[in-house]
DNA sequence: TGAACATATTAGAATATTCTAATATATAAA
DNA sequence: TTTATATATTAGAATATTCTAATATGTTCA
């Protein structure tokens, strides 16, 4: 079986890509389909159906056919949760490096 | 310059290791030297130096010499809230799993 | 100073990830 | 049915990550 740590790891690898990223953060509010989300980026098809894959292997994104297309959620909520988080650490630091270099308050 | 979704890929990427996961959550509550780290883990010293180096440069943890040894902390409170929102998301798959096989409410 | 301790760095083999190009599969519409 | 549309899969080259072993650097204390 495997370790808390590793599964953990497992998780935030598919957050260690910024072509995933951005399709979770198109899928914040509205499920899309394949189509929806090659327009809206500019990845090939094949590539955002590889990273659908992925997530949707790791249990971060679900998938259900509508007709023609095949639309993908997010799982959990928690995911944009902890996305928020990180982008927070980012601005946070964004706002530390100004003060540094222009001694704004 | 960088992407927003490549930063935020390069903070994630920090993350999808066990064994820093496991040195976060060793440092969540005190700081810790490098032997503390080994000693507490399974992982050889030069092994936790390098991951220890890794999060240093990417902002993740500082470092702060005391006498012989140099102790690490994690820069960013949050970072230790998103750590802990990605484990809600594995328990909460553990209970849906037990659901699906012991037919538990 | 020099021995002992604490930490960092380097090289390199093994492994994993990522993208592109080509092709396969599945559904809908004509 | 064929044709068009939507999505998935595969192979493989390029790149990145990870660990081990060896060694270097820095600090303290006798």
């Amino acid at each position: 079986m495997k370790d808390i740590y590793e599964l953990h790891a497992e998780i935030c690898k598919v957050f260690s890509n910024p072509i995933r990223l951005e399709i979770l953060n198109l899928l914040r509010n509205n499920d899309m389909s394949v189509t929806d989300l090659v327009e809206k980026t500019k990845f090939s098809q094949a590539n955002i159906s590889q990273h659908l894959a992925i997530m949707k292997y790791k249990g971060i994104v679900s998938s259900k056919r509508k007709g023609k297309n095949i639309y993908y959620k997010i799982t959990n909520p928690k995911i944009i949760k902890a996305f928020d988080i990180i982008r927070e650490v980012l601005s946070e630091r964004v706002r530390k490096n100004k003060k540094i270099f222009f001694g704004g308050k």
